[in-house]
DNA sequence: ATTAAAACATGATAAATATCATCTTTTACA
DNA sequence: TGTAAAAGATGATATTTATCATGTTTTAAT
């Protein structure tokens, strides 16, 4: 089942890949080789909030979380990068230091390009500078709607909303056709929906009650996402 | 008392100013006229979210709160911008309809720059241009910190960083060595700090009893900044 | 295959916060 | 300046959510 017409994602995906399409062949082909590419162990990190950036990251596969640690050692995920995505981006154009860690959610694969080669770039191309200008204004409506339910919503509404995106962000991979699973430990669940993991447990019950979800070991599928959509009570 | 050493208001505050500052005399005075100014009274509605956006604005005095209304018609103050900052650029730039609403939280005198006054001078002036993209990269990291503290703070810590906050921004027009007066209603520190207007009445009383704050009527003043900074636990 | 560690799950309880009802004070304006 | 409306304040209560303790299952490494 679909989300278009009843759930409008694009309100909760930043827009990177119209960045990084802004680039000729070439331009793609010297920042963004998948030669160049890493591979990063599910839980590896690639940047920690207050180092001196050193340069942009391009998610060839795979998922990436953007997250701060608050005071009391909790973990808050501000967004989750998927596949084809650019990260890291923001402390270079900012010229300070990380606002955020990020971390391999899975095994990925990820091209590092040097704050050099990204600056020159934008000073090239036009297009390429207009287009994060895009993107960075589409980035604020995106973190407003999650400053507004992260504050005023409930647990149950703010893990449905969390299923609901990365299920989304779980469907590159997934045949057609078939119902993606969500594949995340409980924690980062919780870390998403920024509440207890005892929490996300109890919750997840009570869609599974509902019929709303399955669930197989940690795996997750989403039975009927227009319940989720309507648990989510986001208008 | 002062903020620096104890509290990185920098991290919290938009930087719009600079982006303003990359104009040339003659290009200020053509777009940003005192004279073709409007006042706004308290409570005003500049635009309101999922509106068409038609042009940016100017704040010469007051102040300006971003909010969005929520499921349960309860209102999260986004951001309050002060003198001197301007709003409403994220949805022209985004191409999307406004992602959040505007309101003068007092008497306040605002230009209005249209559209294409606004694209005219990004086309011309690169510095502009750059400026505003440093300006939107560092409003993620403002936002992130926000949303950390929104979903992981407690009611006592969101409120103490509002006073903050608002505090700050009430410094211009105060004389030099005075305490500023935070003069909100008791609501619209609900609506910034997230919380229920009853929670931020028994909290204030509570700021009060610590001799953190005095309070005259709705007007509040910090009587100790660094006991508020350790009671919104910001590390 | 075995086993230690990590993740998941559950129940009991405590803490935090919202809601509701009501009263008082302040503010705005006719 | 009197008065209605709005904002502020307070107490009682309900609800939500976190925390703690503990047991079970899964996972991954030897």
């Amino acid at each position: 089942m679909s989300l278009s017409g009843i759930f409008p994602i694009e309100k909760w995906n930043f827009s990177t890949q119209t960045v990084v399409n802004a680039l000729t062949e070439a331009e793609y082909q010297s920042l963004i080789t998948k030669q160049g590419a890493q591979k990063y162990k599910k839980g590896e990190i690639l940047f920690k909030e207050g180092m001196v950036p050193s340069g942009i990251y391009f998610i060839h596969q795979g998922k990436v979380k953007k997250y701060k640690n608050g005071p009391a050692s909790r973990e808050q995920i501000i967004y989750v990068a998927n596949k084809n995505e650019l990260i890291g981006y923001h402390a270079i154009l900012a010229e300070e230091r990380y606002p955020d860690s990020a971390a391999a959610l899975e095994e990925s694969l990820i091209t590092f390009i040097p704050k050099e080669d990204f600056l020159d770039i934008l000073q090239q191309s036009t297009t390429f500078a207009r287009r994060l200008l895009k993107a960075l204004s589409h980035e604020y409506s995106v973190l407003t709607n999650n400053l507004s339910v992260s504050s005023q919503g409930t647990a149950a509404e703010r893990l449905a909303l969390a299923l609901i995106l990365i299920r989304e962000k779980s469907k590159t991979g997934t045949p057609a056709g078939e119902e993606p699973s969500i594949n995340l430990s409980r924690a980062d669940l919780a870390n998403m929906a920024g509440i207890a993991k005892e929490n996300v447990i109890r919750l997840l019950k009570e869609f599974k009650n509902e019929q709303i979800i399955r669930t197989e070991g940690r795996k997750i599928w989403v039975n009927d996402i227009v319940k989720l959509v309507n648990r989510s009570n986001y208008k």
